[in-house]
DNA sequence: TGTACATCAGTGAACGCGCGTTCACTGATGTAC
DNA sequence: TGTACATCAGTGAACGCGCGTTCACTGATGTAC
């Protein structure tokens, strides 16, 4: 078998980031096999040899997400792992910063796909709902047990992944500013005991 | 002039109205121009005579989402009209019920339509804008004047917007229900005195 | 070690379809006389 | 009041482009001998 395994997989894994990127940037529709075949440094012919078909591609795309901890960026892997209170946090701080809203790449599919996903059928939702699950175990886990904690992180799930969202979409720089202000004053107020 | 101008203007109304109801279905891209003439019972050439381009109808119907309070339909014109407080409850209420999730034709462009509209360049965006700015408005006037209300007045909003974007995408009915009930009742244990 | 071979990742031309847009036209309707 | 006319909303065929997908092929590379 010429060209090993792990080369395909690896030019499958390229493909997938690219697409990851541009579809953040432009939605799935917008971008096409070519766009992102180029991108990967490919003809736009090969991409069947990987992927069914672009659909096939948008659940790939949408699983890679969850399996990439969009938070996971800003922890630095030499420092020992912060406490659950620590890294709840970072995550809202992180993720209601500047920083993140004027780089479209770094943006959580959570509030930058939502109507793609929606209109993408059964896996990239579950994909979707992975994602929102997995932040909710983060607050959950910085919060003490209980139904009232389970509550408190829904509230903060919806505070960051609402406040980008109206935040990206606002043509009002100064609105937008102080909804992710009072979000997340909010929800770190929420993280405290 | 034959044909009135009323006459033009309700054909367009019409247009705009059905373009509405397909696009929170399907999103922007994903609705011909066919498919909106055909709904608004006319015929694909025609609607150059009202609009220049498909892009000028976007623009056109989130402006004309933003004219139409979304919760004006659970109001009732024959009755007096409710406290400040009142209204606020009951936008909340009905926001974010079970009855407007089932019912892709009612959703509000504010989480069906963002990605869309992030996309689709100044004009929508100013509409997008204009309409978060009326739910808050909505909120304040309910609320005592002051930094501390206006801080809440955007919670509630994104509470609101953020909720239903991830009751509407999410792939568990459970997880999106869970979500939709914190969301109500913390949004309205904001607006108590 | 070197060579012939088989495999299959990658290429790029071609196909077909849908959609936004154009355009020559048709015919319903308000207006002037 | 009735009629001829001018206007322009609406029609539907046609155009052109882009994109998803197919397919015959090419050539890089691991394997057998």
């Amino acid at each position: 078998m010429p060209y090993t395994r792990e080369h395909k997989a690896r030019t499958r894994a390229r493909i997938v980031e690219k697409a990851r990127v541009l579809f953040n940037l432009h939605g799935f529709e917008a971008v096409s096999i070519d766009a992102i075949m180029e991108a990967a440094g490919l003809t736009r012919g090969g991409f069947y040899n990987h992927f069914g078909s672009k659909h096939d591609l948008y659940a790939e795309v949408v699983l890679s997400f969850a399996d990439s901890n969009p938070y996971s960026r800003t922890l630095d892997p030499r420092r020992p792992r912060p406490s659950p209170q620590a890294l709840a946090r970072g995550l809202v701080t992180h993720y209601l910063s500047d920083e993140v809203l004027d780089d479209i790449e770094q943006h959580c599919p959570l509030y930058a796909l939502p109507s793609d996903v929606a209109r993408s059928g059964r896996a990239p939702r579950e994909a979707y709902t992975a994602l929102a699950r997995r932040m909710l175990r983060v607050f959950e886990a910085a919060l003490p047990k209980g139904r009232a904690s389970k509550q408190k992180a829904e509230l903060i799930v919806t505070l960051c992944v609402g406040g980008m969202l109206l935040s990206r979409t606002t043509s009002e720089p100064e609105l937008a500013r102080s909804l992710r202000a009072s979000a997340k004053k909010q929800a770190l107020a929420m993280l405290e005991p």
